[in-house]
RNA sequence: GGCUCCGUAGCUCAACUGAAUAGAGUACUUGACUACGGAUCAAGCGGUUCCAGGUUUGAAUCCUGGCGGAGUCACCA
């Protein structure tokens, strides 16, 4: 049982039976602060109406009552209205014994409910930049700790592959491209269709020039530049699925893939379904019907589709066009609703920018409004921008951050600063890329992942990539240091495996319970889809034991038990950053 | 203009459900050490938590009103 329910307990007995009934919401309990002696703490001052008595007064009654019937507590004392409770070494020995014999220590047990996780979602006219990074990260840590708290995880990605954004590719490749092929340029393929992309917005800008030259109105020229005729009439054509552009769309599409792929693959995230838009664009014309016989939807004159929600401070929303195909919003309601009855899902989570906040509040209304409960289980995992020290990245002015770009420039930056600091002398190529590899993601994705994610944040490589401080280079040497002396402990044939009674030091104590704290925290995070949490949590414990690995030597002691028992907490330690870095998508190395 | 989110040390970020003297890192200053991995450790400096009210025994946190920033309010996705 976890520590802080256990303590909970005790308290609650203590006090009810000193006061009679209380709700468990007036038992506040918490960490003691460092500067103060004890291990927990019990805020009194929700329980003074009941006790009729002073903060002081209170906070000794209870601490006298439970220390006379639990022996597992070691004294107390009060501090104003609080309670700081000690608990013996005894008490803490025991636990760590617990932690240690629990396998997948820190996972819960399993729920059956099941959770889809959408997130990536891109386009496929252009790679993906570092705002996908940020929404990859999230999604794919947010799915690893829902995971270890016992839900089956359905991890999925809506590409994005039809529209008039990927006709504009298409245009500008038959126009300027030759035949260009990944093959034939050596580009990526997500890479290549990318800079057709680019090409259409250049060669766009210039046609609306010459009409505005010719005397048309700038919106005149805007809507009438031939080239964006053309990608329009590209896109009627698809839709009436015409064989020609459906082939090269096909072909374009495909190259898109191939470079996703490598790019997902460099990233460490995967997924278990992928849907493609033009695959579902359709769903969701049956939700309209519903909802106008229903009477919540009502039509427009010119037979177009709406929802009224001014009473709830939102604006009219369109559903279908007047010409009777379905909007974003349609596509949306209708992806949900065959979601949630093909996997009869207990909650989705959609990662999505900040920007479609309003989006899924509509999303959800409506649902509501329609009657299906499961809108309550959508949330929208909203997070905000990544500016660099440079400023804001904007895809016009070429001032994206390309994700292949930056993550091999992690990984190259890693290499730089491990040579420097002469970490890689003696091994070998392989060896050293494959550490470069592992610090330099490790340190952009525990950068991302520890700021709380609606936030904008900024996003900076070279800090990032610290080997001290908050970041995931020091995480990871921790770990690799820590390996170190087990393997040293292996080597002089030290068995430090099975129990042993020991005294813990005041520091191991402290070790030991912010070792306890680890399944609490796990849940946290998952409750909040904040892998924020296990960051902080992660990093606090790495400073702890590095503290302590400072002060005390661990091979050294002459005490074979306690040696043994110091060889144990550091194993214990290494477990759990190692499973903490996974629950963010991070792998820890054995050495670096 | 309406709605949503953000505003915390010079800088980057914490602070779970309201609790004790608001914490880390970084930068800066000083010091420790023949080191099981110095990629270390300790100490110091640094704050009117944007402002003004309110609720509360207690507010960075909740409420109201300002100020500043971001996003959004398309028959785009």
């Amino acid at each position: 049982m976890n520590t802080e329910q256990y303590i909970s307990e005790v308290v609650l007995r203590a006090v009810t039976s000193l006061y009679g009934q209380v709700s468990p919401q007036q038992i506040q309990i918490q960490k003691t602060r460092k500067e103060f002696e004890g291990d927990y703490t019990i805020v009194t001052f929700p329980l003074l109406k009941l006790s009729r008595k002073s903060p002081e007064a209170t906070a000794t009654e209870i601490g006298e009552k439970i220390i006379a019937e639990n022996s597992e507590f070691g004294g107390y004392n009060v501090i104003k209205g609080f309670l700081n409770l000690s608990l013996s070494a005894a008490f803490w020995s025991e636990r760590f014994e617990e932690i240690k014999g629990t396998e997948n220590y820190g996972h819960g047990e399993a729920t059956g409910r099941t959770i889809m996780i959408e997130y990536s979602s891109p386009n496929t006219n252009k790679p993906l930049h570092l705002g996908h990074i940020r929404n990859n990260l999230l999604g794919y840590s947010v799915a690893q700790i829902l995971k270890a708290n016992g839900h089956n995880v359905i991890k999925a990605n809506l590409v994005n592959d039809r529209g008039i954004h990927i006709c504009k590719s298409m245009v500008a490749w038959l126009r300027y491209g030759n035949g260009a092929t990944p093959e034939s340029t050596g580009l990526k393929g997500d890479h290549l269709v990318g800079d057709y992309y680019v090409e259409f917005d250049k060669h766009y800008k210039a046609e609306i020039k010459e009409l505005m030259a010719a005397g048309a109105s700038e919106e005149e020229a805007k809507k009438k530049a031939p080239i964006l005729l053309e990608a329009q009439e590209m896109l009627r054509k698809w839709e009436a699925k015409d064989e020609q552009v459906r082939s090269l769309w096909q072909t374009m599409n495909g190259w898109v893939y191939d470079g996703f792929d490598v790019t997902y693959k460099a990233l460490g995230v995967d997924f278990d379904k992928v849907y493609y838009e033009s695959q579902t664009y359709l769903l969701g014309k049956s939700i309209v019907s519903e909802g106008l016989e229903k009477g919540i939807f009502f039509r427009k004159e010119d037979g177009s589709v709406w929802i009224d929600l001014t009473a709830d401070g939102l604006d009219q929303k369109l559903l279908l066009r007047g010409d009777g195909t379905s909007v974003y919003m349609t596509q949306d309601l209708g992806t949900a609703l065959q979601r949630f009855e093909q996997n009869s899902l207990n909650g989705i989570i959609y990662v999505v920018g900040n920007e479609q906040n309003y989006h899924f509040q509509v999303l959800k209304l409506v649902l509501k409004k329609l009657g299906y409960d499961w809108s309550d289980d959508i949330y929208h995992l909203s997070y905000g921008m990544v500016e660099l020290p440079e400023g804001k990245m904007k895809s016009r002015e070429g001032t994206v951050v390309d994700a292949d770009d930056l993550v091999a420039d992690m990984i190259s930056t890693a290499r730089e600063m491990s040579a420097e600091l002469g970490k890689l002398d003696g091994l070998t190529e392989e060896q050293t890329s494959k550490i470069c590899t592992m610090v330099g993601l490790g340190a952009l994705k525990y950068f991302i992942l520890k700021v709380d994610p609606k936030k904008t944040m900024l996003f900076d490589p070279r800090e990032s990539i610290d080997f001290n401080g908050n970041t995931g280079p020091f995480i990871q040497y921790t770990h690799a240091r820590i390996c170190s002396v087990l393997r040293k402990a292996t080597e002089q044939g030290i068995d430090y495996g099975g129990a042993v009674k020991a005294d813990f030091l005041p520091e191991e104590i402290e070790i030991v319970k912010t070792l306890c704290d680890y399944p609490a925290t796990v849940a946290t995070a998952g409750a909040q889809f904040a892998p924020s949490v296990i960051a902080a949590y992660t990093y606090e414990l790495c400073k702890m034991f590095n503290g302590y690995y400072h002060d005390h030597s661990i091979l050294r002691e002459e005490c074979q038990t306690t040696k043994i028992m110091r060889l144990q907490l550091a194993a214990q330690v290494a477990r759990v950053i190692s499973d903490s870095m996974l629950l963010l998508g991070i792998s820890v190395p054995e050495r670096m």
